[in-house]
DNA sequence: CGATCACAAACTTTCGAAACTCTATTGACT
DNA sequence: AGTCAATAGAGTTTCGAAAGTTTGTGATCG
């Protein structure tokens, strides 16, 4: 709730508040859904969300169909809208996807990235490197900051790519995945990981400019990634049905 | 998105057109739009809209942002919709963005796909091949007949990807393609082009289950196509400016 | 003559309510 | 008891108008 005030704060003053209405809401339903103060497959009603963002159900509307059609909710006509449900299915597909679209992404990224590009990519690696991954205080849950940085590495990877469409398509995929990262982190304990070891592999294999070793990289990282969700969603599924 | 599309045909199916009045509105916008109906550039007025297609406002706001993020129409902040614009970036960045996924996606498709895929395939092109190309008694204007089986035709090679979020974005990007292929044809006069051998050559490269073939007559088709269009658009822009 | 400001017209965006559709519950009937 | 129909309640979709923004016009001033 804070953080979508100061998001809003943020656009209004950068944007000189400009944008529509309709424009806000979607970015503030956005970040709700992302960062988990939205369940996935939970049902999203017009007169609770207008109490909550204080706006008309037109506003609401132009929002989640945009949404919608973007994959982060589901639209059931006469029904209403829902925060797109998690499953293994649609975590398989949206996992394979991912790695032909973000690899054909990257490796253009790699070969025609210039210098801009590449001191982004160090300067958002750097953060990503002195960013710790929980909170202090609260071992088993990550730091919001850490996510921030871990989307902007990887954005700063793909933006060397020219082609702005197969760009936002590349990005469109992350933002639903991170969908599924979210609701595995209170399942806690990842099996020892050398997460930024694979960080640093991807940031030098960019470096150098090689597309197959980034792209490889890439394909490991994210096949890693999803291979401890579906555990997670394994694990979660014996304690919820312990023997029958 | 899929899933919403998949409950969107079959209760079309069962329930025989109970969808919601915006969902009918965007697909006619859609069609006018694509057939050549609304320009491209075209300021899209709602007073205007709201009387063509007898439906309020909101519904065409709608429609019209459903569309817009599927990338045929633009939306302006406070300055409303227009046709999308074409212009040479757009149609250049648009074929490299369909090469690389459609070409992945036709690889996907001839390696995964059933002998119900094959059937529908050879179905649709023998219905591509037995219609004309020009409708009869105007010759320089393409038959709307011809443009639908070459679209389904097209699909049919794509749809064995069992993936269907990738399937889904290649047929989006030939949605967008098509705008300009509309905007060619009054252009006219295609220098000898056996559009018919070239279809015949993706046919049976799919029909041998050969990857790299199908690819490679794909990528020809493609960028074939999009080389005409822009020698096309050189032409006519000599005739607007023919001396200064 | 040119620039600037105020004003008006046209349009977009947002709202609140009416119309309509789904869901669950109650009560009648077999 | 079990099934089905009617109905009330909740929620979604659509509408028409109010509020707000941009654009074009014309008058005033330098």
């Amino acid at each position: 709730m804070i953080d979508s005030i100061h998001a809003y704060n943020a656009r209004m003053a950068t944007k000189g508040g400009k944008q529509t209405l309709s424009d806000d809401v979607r970015a503030r339903l956005r970040a709700d859904i992302l960062s988990g103060r939205l369940l996935p497959g939970y049902r999203l009603k017009f007169p609770t969300l207008s109490a909550r963002y204080d706006v008309s159900v037109s506003v609401l509307r132009e929002a989640l169909v945009r949404l919608a059609e973007q994959g982060l909710v589901q639209s059931e006509p006469h029904q209403g809208f829902l925060v797109t449900p998690l499953s293994r299915e649609n975590l398989t597909e949206l996992t394979e996807a991912r790695i032909e679209l973000e690899t054909l992404v990257l490796r253009r990224s790699v070969t025609e990235g210039d210098l801009a590009w590449e001191s982004q990519l160090v300067a958002a690696h750097h953060t990503l490197e002195r960013t710790p991954y929980t909170a202090q205080g609260d071992d088993d849950r990550v730091d919001d900051c850490w996510s921030v940085a871990h989307a902007d590495f990887h954005k700063a990877l793909l933006d060397g790519c020219a082609n702005r469409r197969l760009l936002q398509m590349a990005l469109g995929l992350r933002d639903e995945a991170e969908l599924y990262r979210r609701w595995s982190q209170p399942l806690g304990d990842e099996p020892s990981r050398d997460l930024a070891g694979e960080h640093r592999a991807l940031l030098d294999a960019a470096l150098a400019r090689d597309p197959q070793a980034s792209a490889d990289a890439l394909c490991t990282h994210v096949r890693h990634t999803t291979e401890l969700l579906l555990s997670a969603a394994d694990r979660l599924d014996q304690q919820r049905a312990p023997s029958s």
